[in-house]
DNA sequence: GTTCTTGCAAAATATTTGCAAGACG
DNA sequence: CGTCTTGCAAATATTTTGCAAGAAC
């Protein structure tokens, strides 16, 4: 995947950190926490991985949420051509036993009444139970 | 609301912090986080506030979940009669910049596709945005 | 060379627990 | 009275920021 030519598309300055945060976030091909990046990372500072999330969070190259154990997971949400992913139902599923999120599909778009003159800016819809190993084991 | 007979209905001490601690929840009329339930009841510790909400999500006279802005959000639903309701889906709405929750209606329920043999435990479904009064000012 | 980024250390925010005194049944 | 609950204080967990040195353009 070519992040340098996102990173530049979206003015964000490239940087040998970036880079490697974005094939980290690549490489470990699941919804992260910052804490699941950093150790995964290993030789970047948390605080550094944290100022990227964020400020690719703010450039919609990924989206965050809160997977309901208390932490706030990210996942890629790049899709070239597909400026309006960002702003589409994000949906996940957390296994409260291992923490580990899933990327889960949906037949169907909930249709919510949001309160009046609420502005809407982002979604998501977010499972908690166990998963398949946890039960097994 | 018969809160002492809903607390012995789950066999659950009847206390006066606890009595207190519904009908707070009661008053405040929105779902709410532990630190703004503490200070609208002001006389009640707030880890007295942190373990009557625990206890009562346990005995799913709550349903919690997080807003999107780091914090725990607690929603009463106790229905008489709906000791499935705990079960359903919650759709709520958090303003990203005065941090109020909302409830929020649809007209469909999501068809999800978890992951393999994962077992859901609970469904939360949360909308970000900024609410009315914040968009006026 | 001016602006932005990074690592380090530490602050801030939020949740959770140990313990002794007191309330409940 | 034995068990559960509460307040107080403090520990955890996690996120976030200030600052000076260094990198990007």
């Amino acid at each position: 995947m070519d992040f340098e030519g996102i990173l530049n598309e979206h003015n964000i300055r490239v940087t040998a950190m970036r880079l490697l945060i974005l094939k980290g976030i690549e490489a470990y091909g699941a919804p992260f926490s910052l804490e699941e990046l950093y150790n995964f990372l290993v030789t970047v500072d948390r605080s550094t991985v944290f100022r990227a999330l964020t400020l690719f969070e703010e450039n919609r190259l990924l989206n965050s949420f809160e997977d309901g154990s208390g932490k706030r997971k990210y996942c890629f949400c790049h899709k070239d051509g597909d400026e309006e992913h960002a702003h589409h139902n994000h949906y996940h599923a957390t296994c409260r036993v291992c923490g580990r999120t899933f990327c889960v599909t949906t037949q169907n778009t909930p249709v919510v009444v949001a309160p009046d003159g609420f502005e809407v800016e982002n979604i998501n819809y977010i499972i908690t139970g166990v998963c398949e190993d946890c039960k097994k084991a």
